[in-house]
DNA sequence: CGCTGAATGAGGTACGCACCTCAAAAACAC
DNA sequence: GTGTTTTTGAGGTGCGTACCTCATTCAGCG
């Protein structure tokens, strides 16, 4: 049977209350006696019983994901994860609110923030652009003792807690090989299709993207970063532009959102299917996209896991416990026509139309 | 707030002692009243606090892992990271136990059950070839009123209530593009090396390769599977038996363990590194060979997911939950020699020496 | 030495549920 | 109707922890 607190009680030669002021790092206790006790879990290793205990404090954590206000099936999709996530045990006495705020306004997650009024937040899980604003905002929210996670992009900068997402080095490295080793021997220019150079993963993808690229295939050569700003028109309309002034582009790296740019340009000039592209993320279209050989290869992270992994490490970093660094490693899929999971149904479909105005918040009750 | 058993008793208007009859299926309540129960649970939403019922309870799980007694770094990593998983939250009330049984011996497995006496286990998480002995202790098992989940590879024959492992056909469709367009243009004989035809995984992930191969790379030719019986020398000998005997291999992909006797093999008739070579598993040996170009890729199932998904799966099922079908997906990951994560140290370290002698028995006690 | 404030002990209540007992009520059989 | 069985109610206890109050003890101080 495993220790509780009247046996760490017995064993440090204390009484239950100071076990508990211990424990729960009240005040009132002198060193000396903290450490007694202290040794006495050791001895005893005992390990606090989290069910008994949340049972007991009747905690509701709160906690705010902020994701931008982004026409994307993959936001869809992670808002719907993250929903789903909500529902089940582990946000077990939690309070989740997802809010979309628009990527340009600075302002606007402030001004969310400021909504939930004083009504702390225990943790916030952040996706957004690498920006001074958004690091006063980590700051802040710190400050006020909750615990803060980057997702999906990191802030590195900031002084978040966590960063819950891939390696996008990795991911880029691994978009690089790929390329390289589909297109063979064929030589050429490879364009690289970016979100924007603000977000954190869109660079890493790049850098490590670069490094492979260098080391392994100089007989291609990479292109400047197009920017698409997650906008499917002007995705659209600079690949055209850039595959109207380069000569010969062979491959597409397709690092952020807008592939439905992407590859409608290269089917507007005649180019689909006649280049590699490896794209990132799943979603009905990139999964058309593959199905229909218009594009190599799909990477992808999974929005379940981040969702639950967001969560789990809020959940832990609140508590003030470690978390398990193995499992909360998100690792990324390699998408081919030929491995396609069949389709669910329930993630990412739709043209996933976001039903906020400016910042809306959905309240989703733990169950 | 979530409703409790007293507001269902208030909302059913019946006693409080009536309604925990009816939760916990106890006799004694007609009909009508576990209707009327029902009827206000349903109205209610009303959910059961597991946390709250096993602290009451104070039930312990056990559950039973039967791994195969094989001399392999993957299979030692697979019984760390269920060891680890057994010390972690979802083990919470848990009793774990993990026992090596040989692989030919097909009573090794039913001594070990019987060994746990009539300490009925709630659950059995089995990894084994698909034989007539295996089918019926999963029977056995079921019957006796535990949960049973097939590990790694499945026993879709047998009555398991769920299979925690990777889709394999889309393991060897995957290894088959990888294996086909890494190659590119180049012609010749495919060699396939598995563990055992008995085994399940590897009948799927010969599946999936040859659909693949057959559809898009008919230029290649793909030898009859060699049996290394997860044998290194073995492995390797029959691997040279092939090599010799056949003229024009290009390609190897080790659909099982042996991948060391695979890569010996290659370096002794000087093909290593001369021919694409896809291998399963990240362990140290692989990570080796990716690193030394003797290997193109690796597709690798987290054994710490694999784990985890089995100890909730197990528990879901033992309290006759649902699970989360999306989260118990085990992902694949596809290495490459420019994706490597990090070396962490304390996973598939060491040669990997199996400490059972026949079937021995590690209690792990869940903290 | 006594005083004071800090440290500690004793004990209680609550969380949501399981499981128990005993008595009361209802349903049923004859 | 009586007797018998079945169903139900009321109430209590405990699981391991949090958090509260109030009394008591202790250490440090002048």
């Amino acid at each position: 049977m495993r220790p509780t607190v009247n046996d760490i009680a017995r064993e440090a030669g204390v009484s239950l209350a100071t076990v508990d002021r211990v424990l729960n790092a009240r005040p009132g206790v002198r060193a000396k006696t903290i450490h007694a006790v202290n040794d006495a879990i050791d001895r005893l290793g005992y390990v606090r019983n989290v069910a008994a205990a949340n049972l007991a404090r009747q905690r509701v954590y709160r906690f705010l994901f902020l994701l931008p206000a982004v026409q994307s099936q993959f936001i869809t999709a992670l808002s719907a994860a993250i929903a789903d996530a909500a529902r089940g045990p582990l946000a077990e006495a939690c309070e989740v609110i997802i809010a979309h705020v628009p990527q340009r306004d600075p302002y606007a997650m402030i001004s969310v923030l400021d909504a939930q009024g004083d009504l702390q937040v225990d943790g916030c899980a952040i996706m957004a652009h690498e920006t001074p604003e958004v690091r006063d905002l980590i700051a802040r929210l710190k400050s006020n003792g909750a615990a803060v996670v980057s997702l999906i992009t990191d802030q590195p900068q900031a002084a978040r807690d966590h960063f819950v997402g891939i390696d996008n080095t990795a991911a880029g490295r691994t978009a690089a090989v790929l390329l390289g080793r589909f297109l063979g021997p064929r030589a050429g220019k490879v364009a690289v299709v970016v979100s924007s150079m603000l977000a954190r993963d869109m660079v890493d993808r790049r850098l490590g993207f670069d490094e492979v690229m260098a080391e392994r295939f100089p007989h291609l050569q990479i292109l400047p970063s197009l920017e698409g700003h997650d906008d499917r028109d002007l995705t659209c309309q600079i690949t055209l532009a850039c595959l109207a002034a380069q000569g010969d582009v062979v491959a597409v790296y397709v690092a952020g959102a807008g592939t439905r740019g992407v590859t409608e340009a290269l089917t507007q000039v005649g180019m689909a299917g006649r280049v590699v592209v490896i794209a990132h993320e799943l979603t009905q279209h990139t999964r058309a996209g593959l199905e229909n050989h218009l594009i190599d290869a799909v990477i992808a992270q999974d929005v379940g896991h981040l969702a639950r992994s967001a969560l789990r490490v809020l959940r832990a970093k609140a508590d003030r416990r470690p978390i398990d660094e193995g499992q909360e490693q998100i690792r990324i899929t390699v998408l081919l026509p030929e491995n396609l999971p069949p389709e669910t149904g329930d993630a990412a479909t739709g043209p996933g139309p976001i039903r906020s105005v400016s910042p809306i918040k959905q309240m989703i009750e733990a169950l």
